[in-house]
DNA sequence: CGCGACGTTGATTTGCCTCAACGATTGTGG
DNA sequence: CCACAATCGTTGAGGCAAATCAACGTCGCG
């Protein structure tokens, strides 16, 4: 495990000594996984909460009908779950799939929070990252109550450039609600 | 400053000594504040997170068209702010107003933030904080890109019955992004 | 008492979905 | 490496969901 990305970015908000870099690299399990493989099914318990050190992920939920609905994208440098299925170690809301051949680092909910007591630090680090994704989420849902298909397709293309060149368009629709063919008439 | 309900909510995840809630104490502010007043309008600096002891407030966004949308209601026990705003301080997208005689208690982002460093415990609380409102706001796009109106409707009012009771139609519309005329055919 | 906001209803228009068809990619097994 | 299948992006016809606009009765508030 190398993990140079994962230190990196919690080195972001907070100092790390050698030692609880030992120790959370003792904690989180590296993974690779081809493109296409399934991270997360939905239903399955979920246990970990996934860093991308490499490639990207996609979250999505498919309802009765097979309608598959994103709820988020990640790429290198974010953290990733089927969050409300782990924080409550519940049945999974989301299916997790690697978009590309990616490299995660993972760790499990019962860990994670025996870390919370060996490093009391990685509080304020996860409080930070819980509070950015928070705003992150509101202002998804302004711009879903508040702004037209066309409006949203553009802050999503201008928000997340790198994303938007690494997914199809048909995910794009899912992850803004709407169907692919109408998202291709409206980029015209 | 009473704050009953204040140091009980901060106590649902973490234990305060009696010096540390006179700390707390020492750096909230109490007001109270008349049904229809503006506790922040959009466009000011929104220096403040507030905390409901008593009453109700909605955060609204009003558009260039003059159109509102509701991105939150809080009722007793809940925090709210513009969060977006509160922590990178800047200009608020979002209008607070209390939906009746409230009493808020507050707290200013640089006095939170020397509180943090002052009782690193406030870090995991308020990173359960986040945590849970992150997830919150993850169902609501969940619903938001994959329910028909009408189950959206049902959703709202089985999740928060005491919040459906004490607003309007209109602003619960506003809350689902959906015209007040068209939620009033949905009802039957 | 009277004004203004609310909730409802109906007529019309617009946004968006469904379904089907097509060429262009992508992926896969022989 | 090629041939075939599968998926994608696009287009168009038709239908439904939701917005717009106007009208009207009700209610709360000044």
């Amino acid at each position: 495990m190398d993990g140079t990305k994962l230190f990196s970015n919690i080195q972001k908000h907070i100092t790390l000594e050698d030692l609880e870099k030992e120790w959370i690299r003792s904690i989180f399990e590296a993974r690779d996984v081809p493109k296409k493989q399934l991270v997360l099914e939905q239903g399955q318990l979920c246990r970990r909460l996934y860093f991308v050190e490499s490639g990207s992920l996609r979250a999505y939920n498919t309802n009765k009908q097979g309608k598959e609905s994103t709820l988020m994208f990640a790429v290198q440098d974010w953290w990733i779950t089927d969050m409300y299925a782990f924080v409550n170690q519940k049945q999974a809301l989301l299916s997790l799939k690697a978009l590309e051949d990616s490299l995660l680092f993972s760790v499990n909910f019962h860990d994670l929070e025996a870390l919370f007591f060996k490093i009391p630090k990685l509080e304020r680090f996860f409080r930070i990252l819980f509070q950015n994704a928070y705003v992150r989420e509101q202002l998804r849902v302004l711009d879903g109550i508040s702004l037209t298909t066309e409006e949203r397709y553009a802050r999503f293309v201008a928000k997340y450039p790198q994303i938007t060149q690494k997914v199809t368009q048909k995910q794009i629709a899912s992850y803004l609600g709407v169907t692919p063919e109408f998202l291709s008439s409206v980029k015209k």
